[in-house]
DNA sequence: AATAAATAGGACTAAAATAGTCCCTTATCG
DNA sequence: CGATAAGGGACTATTTTAGTCCTATTTATT
């Protein structure tokens, strides 16, 4: 658990393929094809994505899409963050939440700085990190502690 | 998003409350009252983190729960992997998924990496941890960067 | 021995989030 | 003008999550 959802990990699927093709255009039928993910869903994906911005879209025939930044300049933040809505760990930790027992409540402040962690994490992590599949393993200091990082994709 | 289930938060302020009554055997009903979490709610959590070992429980007339360790020793994964299973950013980074696009895909091993980041920070983060309000913010360290880290519940 | 207070386990329902499909509109190239 | 693409959104189905409730078992107390 504390996953991403599905949906999120073919979008990351879908621009490493547009960063593979080397600021080529790609339609969504092409990248369906290429991914192996359905059409109708790349095309839903690449449309959302192009609404946050990290992807540009052209319309019209011979249209279709591309990164709009270098790879490396694209982070899982924003990846998940254009898919699912800012990363927050718990409802609470949300910007626009409001909370019942905020008042009663005694470990808000500990998830929260779990949270930022965890964003922390996923900033340092760019698509080209994601694609390139034998990427060194990188090396993560939380609290002090020594951790060594690793990870699989559906 | 990005996000622990309600459940499990409300697994984490029971326990925090555990962890206030100094090895004090408390019911469900009694932990109910002083959270402010309906008490059927209580009782299957409760019943959960029993099985999963975080909690041990005392049957019959004034029995109760009671932390099973030091909460020193009880990490937000354990409490994490308890409620929902285990930490798996990804569903084909659970042990015992099959990934159709496994053959495929080129993103699963850096997502495996983060997810042992993410891990990471959270065996980083006990209970104490947890429920000490003001407990100094944490400094991460990733892949070279330097983070500060923060965090809010429900 | 009877009663009351608890947990154990699981069935069940309701609500919400996720995934996925489809249709119609708009833009652009040839 | 026709074909090809994206844009936008409605809609459905499925799955997950949340929450409640019932029955059985265990144990202390009187």
């Amino acid at each position: 658990m504390l996953r991403i959802s599905k949906l999120t990990d073919y979008g990351t699927v879908l621009l490493a393929h547009l960063a593979a093709s080397q600021s080529a255009v790609c339609s969504a039928t092409e990248v369906a094809a290429a991914t192996g993910i359905a059409t109708p869903t790349v095309s839903k994906l690449l449309k959302s994505l192009a609404r946050s911005g990290l992807v540009n879209s052209t319309r019209g025939s011979n249209g279709g899409y591309q990164l709009s930044r270098n790879p490396a300049e694209i982070s899982a933040t924003d990846i998940i963050d254009a898919l699912e809505g800012p990363v927050s760990i718990t409802e609470c930790s949300a910007s626009d939440s409001q909370c019942e027992h905020e008042g009663v409540c005694s470990v808000s402040g500990a998830w929260q700085r779990v949270n930022v962690a965890i964003r922390g994490a996923l900033d340092s992590v760019s698509l080209s990190d994601l694609s390139r599949t034998n990427s060194p393993t990188p090396q993560l200091r939380f609290a002090g502690l020594q951790i060594t990082v690793e990870s699989k994709i559906k």
